[in-house]
This record gives structure tokens, C-alpha cells and sequence, in this order.
DNA sequence: CATGAATGAGGTTTCATTCAT
DNA sequence: AATGAATGAAACCTCATTCAT
């Protein structure tokens, strides 16, 4: 709605001040809804944080829900496109696809497990029935972005017999669950950190697992019982 | 856990109602922080959904806190037992192992898309930085039990020989990441109803991943590939 | 609607303190709403000159204009009852009509002059188009009650050959009308006091007014012209 | 609606503008009083009315209080030159002294129930108290200006025998009382259109009533009674 | 023990008003 | 002279919690 060229081209500065600043309240407002919550997170707090009086709050999103709705939606633009990137990354495998997927998987695992992304995760739980459609804005449409691009790529390395499997989407699905299922226990919802050691050996089983399940070859596990 | 005693050793008739009515308050108390979050209810709205006063509610239970840790915990219990006897029933099957354990995960999906069910994981999501303890009251101990008692089934199986597997715990969390981690999508966060085809559905690709990579032979997916 | 019988039966005094502090913030609001107007008058400052807090205001009388709508209620039923007890006493009159004329005129313009009735009227006025049931409850139904008893009486002394009118409820209105209008300009809208000199002149000239036009016999103003 | 005129007519840009402005926003003022109420009213409503920025009504009158005494002032001079307007139409009546009463009362009525009108007298109503200068604004002085003129034309009449009275500003009260009186209840305070017959119908009872008090020839109601 | 009534604290939102441009 | 943006103050209303009964 605003105008990004204005200052892009000529020099002034004053649009700037605008954007910067929703940008700050919608930063401060991801940052208080995440530590209190949408009930508890009081605009007064989102302000102060922001460094603007309430007010200034309001002009720029009219309401507390608005407010929320933005501050998830920007968050969860960032998150998407570093899943996306990661999953950008499988692609022709050279020759180890095993070495791809946990590489693929344990980027995917990071992102996951930032605090920004369980943030999220929470926000969205929580609010699930009373914001219904912030579920599409986070999953970036109706069917997961995330999901579908990793299909995708796991369809041509079907194509390229690389991979053995009927159906795209749910290996896909599958994939995901492997990787993320056992770091919901673990890290007791996002509340405890994770070593990064641990998080290794869970991509590791998870990539075992779908290798296992879907690999054309055998060539893995070696010491595999 | 709770007085039992006090109403064996007195005979008359006061307990009776006492423990009814905790009862009574702990369900509705379940119900309005199921339908409005933790911060969004009020005592007020569960007092009049349990049928009492205010400060009966207070009697009770000291706190607003203090109520939703019984609620969630009485909650949980329910849950929990009827999750453990799901697993339960996965034991020395007679011969065919694929549909035991379709049969086991249909069970467990059915309990896990329950409305309860999923409220209970919202809350549980929403609070988790709130109330850290109660992570442990859901999940029965420090570890999964469900997820505990499934490992033993496995490692039971492993033992016999229908499954090839060297980390139970790792294969259960594995199942049952299979099992419900698409159902996060599917459901919208348990917003909206899996069509039971489609759960049968979920569960039976689950159970073909499982053991393809678990399973000692392939007495399964015939028509696979 | 409330149990003035439990109260008077019995000694108890639980009630009592109800209804008193009811009536108290009634009269507090209206005292506020008087002096501020609606819209300027907050809630504060009415809990405050009942003594009593705020949110006390609101269990009693749920909304800002639930209180409203009530304290102009219950101050309309006081004025009414007023007027009608004037009206009353214009009733057979032995000999003198003119008199008893003039007495209640006095006695309404009394009435109508007080600071209650005076900010009564303001506030009705000012709030007419958003309260706009307001004006049957102050008036006492569709049609003004006083007017209509009023116009009783005056259709009796007609029976009775004292007036000459066709249409008694007309003649009501006229009366009130040549009594209360010009008050209107004197007491500039009731905010200065009018000396009651003055005010006994208008009752004159308002009955003068109505006895030539609907008086039988000119027994009176001898000095006319 | 807006300033076609402004650059068009003037040749240059200033004072035009200026004043076609403020104009504009005085009007927009008196709208959105009329329709909110004083306190109800909030600048920046009446700054969209008027098609301007916020701040611009600052530069241009001072305050919200100015403000609303410019509107009401404005409003004020436009519906008391119709009332001076009627009123002079009382004059040297040739010989129907009710026809022309008539029809003098039938314009004052059609000015008194005009929506300004009843907008101006409700907020002069509400602010009497807060704004008690402006009443002398409304009036057009001390004495109210129309009634006056009134009074004026009454004595006239009253020198050349056609009315028997002794004081003309009385009798001129008295006759705009009869008239606007009524109109009160029946528009339910400028809250409901009446009809324009009742109206007609209001104003021949009203000049019934005041030639039979003041008449000098009873030529009228030939039916009466 | 259960309850009606009361309250202190705090939340969202709006508004009149002012800078800096 | 006109405006977009910002703000301090305050209003309505709700809630968790506690007395007295």
C-alpha cells in the first residue's frame, strides 16, 4: 500500500520514518506476543518496547488482533524463506544422497528449533481457533509451501531413480514428521535448548529411517544391526 | 493423590458432594480454558459452567493457576489412559503384524484427534513457557510414557524377531511421529475434522514407512512400486 | 420488582444495603449526568459521588447507558409524580376558578422550574436522538400523562360549564404551553434562577391568556385594556 | 459540495480559499455536532466532513470549544434571519388579521421544525450549562430578537385596534409559546417528522386561542363550541 | 461450606492537541 | 497555509480475588 520508490529514488527520508517504524512495532509485538502470549501481551508493552507511545501503535495497525495478525505474518515470512532456501538446497545430488538429505535435514532441524520458529509454532497453537486464518498465512496457503517444495524435489530425485515412491507429498509429510515429531518432546515444546549434538543424531535416525523406507540402494547404515 | 480418606473414615453424607463438585469445577474448568486459552477465560465463565459461585471455585482451588494445572492434569489422566491401553493391545500378534499395528495406530490417531486431545495440546503449546511443570504432568514423567510404553512393545517384537530395530524408544518416537505428525496439517491444528477415510488413510502410509523400515519381511505393500 | 417485603417483614438488613446502594448510584448518576452531560460524565465520577467503586457501578447497572437510561428513569418517576399530584388538585372548585388556576400553575411552574426538572429536560433534549426511548419514559407513555390528566380535569370543568373548549387535550397543552415557553427564555434554559415574583407574573398572564379564551364568564381581569 | 469556485471566480489563490474553508469546516462542524453531540463529537469526524486535514481546523479555529461556538454562532444567524424574515411578513394586514396570523404562524413553525433547527435547540439545550454565552449568541442578544420584532408588529397591530393587549412582548411569548409548545411533545423533541398537516392544524389552534384572548372582534371559529 | 457483593488493578481504545515537514 | 505522524490523558469495561453472611 505505501510506496517503497518514493525513497528509493529520490532521497528523502520521510517514508522511511513510517516504514521503520511499523516495522519496529511489528518486531516489538512479535517479541512480546512470543514471551507473554496474545491474552496476556498488553499493547502498553508492545509501545514500550517499540520505543512509540500506544498510540502510535494503533494508527499504524488498528487493533490489538490486527496487530497480531501482522506481527505473525511477518514473522512467518522470514521463517518461510529460509525453510524454503534450505529446502532449495536438495537438489542433484552429486552422488551421496544420504549426505544431501541430513545436510538438507539438519538446516531444516535449525530453523525449526530457532526461537523465533517455536515462538511461532506456540502463537499459532494457542490461537489456532480463534485466528483460523492465520493458519494459511503461516503455512504460506492452503497446503504447506514447505512441504510441497520438498516434494517437489523429492519427486525428480524419484525421476532420477533415486528414490523409490509412489507419492510425493506424504514421503514428504513423512519426512518432516521424522525430523521434527521426536523435537517436539525433546526440547519440551521449544521450551529447553537442544544440543546440537542431539539434534544431529535425530536427523541422522530420521534420514536412516526414510532412506529405509524410500532409498533405491541399500548403501547405508552400514552396522545397521 | 486427593483426600479419599477423608470420606471413608466419616461416613455421612458431605464428601460425596464435595468431591462431585471438585469434579464438576475441574471439567468446566477444562472446557472454558479448552474454548478460550488460558488468560481469555475467566473464573466467572466456569463458575457458571460448573453450576457453583465464584468463590466456591476458590475454595477449591486457591488460584486461577492452581485450577488450570487440575484441569489440565485431570485432563491428562484421561488422555494418558486411554493412549496406554491403545498400546497396550499391541502384543504377540498371532501372525499378522502390519494389521495389529494398523490397528493400534488407528486407535491412537482416533485418540489423538480428539477434541479433548487437541485442546489439550493447545493449552499445553500456549502455556508452555507459563507453566513448565506441566509439560511432565501431560507426558506422564520427565519421558513420554506413551512413547515409553511403545518402545517396550517394539523391543518385545524386536525380540521375536518381527522387527529389526536397535533403538526402541527411537522406533517408537518414530511411530508416532509417522502416525500424527501429518494430522497437524490435515486438522488445522485440530480445528478442523479428518474425515475418517483419510485418517485410515494417514495411518496405513504411516505403518507402510514403519516397516519398510523396521519390518523383517515384506510380506507387505505388494503392489508397492 | 425488588422485595420490599423481606426487609419489612423480618428485621434483616441484607437487602436493605442492596437496594440502598442501588439507589445511591441512581441518584449519584443522575447528580453526574445532570452537571456533566452524558457523553462527559464517566463513570468514575459517578462511583465516586456513590461512595462506592467503580466496578460496583457496573454489577448493579451493567452499562453506561443502562445507568443512564435508569437514573433518568427514576428521576423521571419522581417529577411525574409531582406533577401529577398538582394536577390532582385541580378539582371542583367551589367558586373562584381563577384561583385554583393560578394555584396550579404556581405550583407546576414550581415544579417545572426546580434544578432536577430543569436538568432532566436538558439531558433528554441532548440525548434525544440516541435515547430515543427515553421520551416515552419520561413523558409516561406515548402521550404525555400529565397533559392527558390535566386535560381530564379540564373536560370536567367543561361538563360542568365552567370552560368553553372542544377539545380538552389541545386545551392542556395550551395551558402548559403559555406557562412553561416563556420560562424557557427567563431562566435561559434553566440556568439562571428565575425570583419567584416573576414567576408568579407569568402564571398570571398564562391564566389570563387561557381565561378569555376558554374562561365561560369575564368575572375576571377587571382592569383589562 | 467542495470549492469548485475558489481558484475559478477569484483569480489569484488566497483569500477566497481561506474563507471558502473555513466555511466549510463551520458547516461540517455544525453536521457533526448535530448528529453526536457536543462531547461525542471528535475533531477529526468533523475535519473529514470538511474535506481537510485535521490541523487545518486547528489553524482555523482554535479549539474544539471555538469551534463548536463558530458552528452554532453560524448556524444561529441563518435561522434567525428566516425568523426575522417570517416575522416581518406581519404587517399593515389589510383585513384578514387571521389569515395573515396564520399564515405568519405557519412559516415560524415550518422554520421551528426544520432539522437545523431542532439540532441548533437540542445542542443549545445539552450545552446550556458549559456554554452559557452561547445563548445569547442563539437569542440574538439578551432579549431574544425574534420574539422582539415580534412584540414590535403586536403593538403596532394593538395601536391600530386590530389587538386588545396591554403588553406586546408578553402576548408576543405567549403566541410563539401556543405555537411551538405542542411541537415539542408531537415531534418527540425534533425526533420524528410531523406531519404538515398537524402542523397547520397546530397553528390555527394557536391563533384560535390568541385572538380569542386578544381579538378585538370575535369574526372567528363561527363553529366554536 | 457456599454465596452475593464489593473492589483494586489493569486492559483496550479513543481523542484533543501538537510537531516537523 | 496545510498535512501526516505522534502523543499524554483519560474513558469504559473486565477480571481475579476477598469479605460478610
Amino acid at each position: 500500500m505505501t510506496e517503497a520508490s518514493t525513497s528509493a529514488a529520490s532521497g528523502r527520508k520521510a517514508p522511511r520514518g513510517r516504514i521503520d517504524k511499523r516495522q519496529a512495532i511489528l518486531e516489538a509485538a512479535f517479541t512480546v506476543f512470543a514471551r507473554e502470549g496474545y491474552a496476556n501481551a498488553c499493547v502498553k508493552a508492545i509501545a514500550a518496547e517499540a520505543g512509540v507511545a500506544k498510540p502510535t501503535v494503533y494508527n499504524h495497525l488498528s487493533d490489538k488482533a490486527n496487530l497480531f495478525r501482522h506481527a505473525i505474518e511477518a514473522a512467518s515470512e522470514t521463517a518461510m524463506a529460509q525453510n524454503l532456501a534450505v529446502v532449495g538446497r536438495l537438489t542433484a545430488p552429486g552422488d551421496d544422497l544420504r549426505a544431501v538429505l541430513e545436510d538438507v535435514g539438519d538446516r531444516l532441524l535449525l530453523c525449526y528449533s530457532s526461537d523465533e520458529s517455536w515462538a511461532l509454532r506456540r502463537l499459532i497453537y494457542a490461537e489456532a481457533t480463534r485466528f483460523p486464518d492465520l493458519l494459511d498465512i503461516v503455512r504460506g496457503g492452503r497446503t504447506n509451501r514447505v512441504t510441497e517444495a520438498l516434494a517437489d524435489r523429492l519427486a525428480r530425485l524419484a525421476l532420477d531413480g533415486r528414490l523409490r515412491l509412489r507419492d510425493p507429498a506424504q514421503a514428504a509429510e513423512q519426512f518432516i514428521a521424522l525430523l521434527t515429531g521426536p523435537m517436539e518432546e525433546r526440547s519440551r515444546f521449544g521450551t529447553e535448548q537442544v544440543p546440537a549434538e542431539d539434534q544431529r543424531l535425530l536427523t541422522r535416525a530420521a534420514v536412516d529411517t526414510f532412506l529405509q523406507a524410500f532409498g533405491t540402494r541399500a548403501a547405508e547404515p552400514v552396522d545397521s544391526l
